[in-house]
DNA sequence: GTGGGATTTGACCAAATGGTCAAGATGCAA
DNA sequence: TTGCATCTTGACCATTTGGTCAAATCCCAC
């Protein structure tokens, strides 16, 4: 259960994508991949998989209405995936590389206005358009993260402290405020993930969400300009010059 | 389902303490209250599935589970409760109230860099002392909040607005850079109740939580003074001249 | 102490749900 | 076309779990 080890960041996770399949048949183990149906079956699934998971939570989920959604029926489903467990993890895997994929973008040689702003605007996007894998992320590790712990001990930590470093050298190069580096992490997180996982209260309280386009505009200016303004860097641009 | 009118904010929250409850007995509708008994019954109860229901989730939480935490048999359990979404409901309303009281402390005549400042510090120390609270009202509103969206909707969006046209009021006076009210009050739910529903994250990245003397008051810090730089305002306290 | 309401519980029920299995349908290489 | 592996499904099973109910016990005002 979980990757402990791994190489380059990222690469193991992949693994994952094959956990739980139950499928190995005699050719496609021959081809060493999947065959056509099987492809377009375990996509089907894993879309659906991320659709109820993210909405109702593991508990709250049924293979049922997986299956359903993936237009099969539960026995079939099961037959590409040996349990509901399995789904779930394979599914964690379907959109962990890519949701945290941004963070190791951070450019060490560039500067920190851009590269922050930068990732800061990636994480936002990334929660306008996959707020369902926001939402299964925060359910897993808010659970107290069952199946993901290994991963977050792990490869999550290794990355995070690696771009903590990056950020401390800005501050030693007198680029940035001095703040403690895995704060501002959090508070990135925190901030962008805020307005995907809490999506409801957004609307409630302000009538749009960042589906709306102009409200993803004035959510992504918010959040930058207080989070770089909050580590000491000019903002927005007015001139090239900082510091 | 869910009180849509209400007077002074707070007060009709309470009423929700009452809602779902099966008791009500002679005597103690006669007295307006509850009995001794059914009081300690009750809060034992609601503590317990406070616990259980932010662990699991509603649809994981079993009223099993809550009664025996409680010390006490299911059946007796729905004897006070008449179901498993009724101790739900009551759950939630036994932390709404305190969950969302410190925003209501925003005191429009103070200046915003100790205002703010003792509103975050107030989130934080309560992500410290009730992760749990934290944790079912995130759950509830990722769930797209199918039991108190109307309290969102009414009190608490009353709330906000109020709360937004007090700080447009300190930037109108000059008291802190311009910056959209609603995304800075959505910027210090998620930063402080980060530290509360992904604990288990920050625990595997840091090695501690808000449990730990030290790291709460690191954090406090941390995130007082990103979002005070954030919005213009000298932090820490260098001298008593701002602006 | 006693009578009646309040409290407590074990036995029980019905629905939901994860998972199995054998049999049938389909796709495809020779 | 044919044979075999892959794919698909309905029927079925065991367990979990929310909720009911009648009976037993407790508590307390009189």
């Amino acid at each position: 259960m979980g990757v402990r080890e791994g190489g380059p960041a990222g690469s193991e996770w992949a693994v994952h994508l094959m956990a739980g399949l139950r499928v190995r048949t005699q050719d496609s183990v021959k081809a060493g991949g999947l065959s056509r149906i099987q492809e377009k079956n375990r996509t089907l699934i894993l879309e659906a998989a991320l659709g109820e998971f993210s909405r109702k939570g593991f508990s709250g989920a049924t293979v049922e209405r997986i299956a359903a959604e993936a237009g099969m029926s539960k026995s079939n489903l099961l037959y590409y995936f040996a349990s509901k467990e399995a789904i779930y993890n394979a599914t964690l895997a379907y959109i962990l590389e890519v949701w945290l994929a941004p963070l190791k973008t951070l450019n060490p040689a560039g500067e920190p206005a851009q590269e922050l702003a930068a990732y800061i605007r990636q994480k936002i996007e990334m929660s306008a358009q996959f707020p369902e894998a926001s939402r299964l992320f925060a359910n897993e590790v808010m659970q107290g993260a069952p199946q993901i712990l290994p991963i977050l001990q792990s490869d999550l930590k290794r990355l995070v402290d690696e771009k903590c470093r990056v950020i401390e050298d800005w501050i030693s190069a007198g680029k940035m405020r001095r703040v403690d580096p895995v704060h501002l992490i959090f508070t990135i997180w925190a901030t962008t993930q805020h307005y995907a996982d809490f999506s409801v209260q957004i609307r409630a309280l302000t009538g749009t969400d960042l589906g709306d386009e102009e409200f993803l505009r004035q959510t992504e200016f918010s959040v930058t300009s207080l989070i770089l303004n909050g580590i000491g860097i000019v903002w927005p641009q007015e001139s090239g010059q900082s510091r």
